[in-house]
DNA sequence: TCATATACTATCGTATGCGATTAAATTCAA
DNA sequence: TTGAATTTAATCGCATACGATAGTATATGA
């Protein structure tokens, strides 16, 4: 690295963080009529693909703390998305589950994505450039981890 | 686009959050002797680029509303990292500058963002790699701000 | 078995982010 | 020139993030 790290143009930091917060936002229109957000989509995602979940494996899986995952369950119960139920097995647990109505998002939706990839395309970003991004954040973000 | 766009793997949007997060709070422990926070030190390298910066040059130079600067700003004030100042000329507008106190933090961090990199490249991910993503990037976010 | 360690989750305090609205100063147009 | 439009920044309310700590239940080992 030749060139001035202090100046914010030459900062990978600074536009990974642009770039998640500005994607972040462009989903909120889409989650409008269904009243969530982005993080309550994300455990949404993991609980249509694997339903009742403990806290832990939520907060592994997406890489956040109880601190953050405990309050947003809570607001997420208190909408009816999902219940957090204590385990029987092991009292210090919480079973997190989808209700019929977080279940019927899956369905309502499930074009989303696809409608935002659309978007972006549209927009001049090619779909390879976008896929090209998929490992290169895999492994930074595995580099990270790891430390 | 083929693959199930509902699975939180498939999706570009979650690695950038995520990434964004990680990177983050890697730089934590570097500004936590200088008790500042990521998005004041993005304030403080744009000040240090060009300083008596009005709010307008500020949330347009990070992609951030007033509702976030301003209180950001007040913030650093109270730290006595900045000033505040109303302009003579136009007293709608606010003139942020940087203290001595602000000025002299540039000497005592500019090596953060080259030790957060070495870190990186120890830990596996080649700069080649780190550099590919920086256009990618751009474009990624000159896509999204115009729609 | 029973004190200690560990696992699991919740709570607290502070700093962002951001949609929505407000407030104040300047510009502009009839 | 004067009232409406525009520009600029601040405020409000709510939802994350996250360091630090607390609380409770289970596991473990002497």
């Amino acid at each position: 690295m030749t060139y001035n790290q202090l100046k914010l143009d030459n900062q990978l930091c600074f536009r990974l963080y642009t770039a998640a917060r500005l994607i972040t936002s462009s989903y909120t229109p889409y989650f409008k009529k269904f009243n969530i957000t982005y993080p309550q989509y994300l455990v949404l995602m993991l609980l249509w693909e694997k339903d009742n979940c403990i806290i832990s494996e939520i907060t592994e899986r997406l890489h956040l703390e109880t601190n953050t995952i405990t309050p947003l369950l809570q607001r997420m119960e208190k909408q009816g998305l999902i219940l957090r139920q204590k385990s029987e097995v092991d009292n210090r647990r919480r079973i997190v589950s989808l209700t019929s109505k977080g279940k019927r998002l899956e369905e309502q939706m499930k074009e989303i994505p696809n409608c935002l990839a659309r978007e972006i395309v549209d927009n001049g970003m090619n779909v390879e450039e976008l896929q090209n991004m998929i490992p290169l954040l895999d492994k930074f973000i595995l580099t990270i981890k790891e430390k």
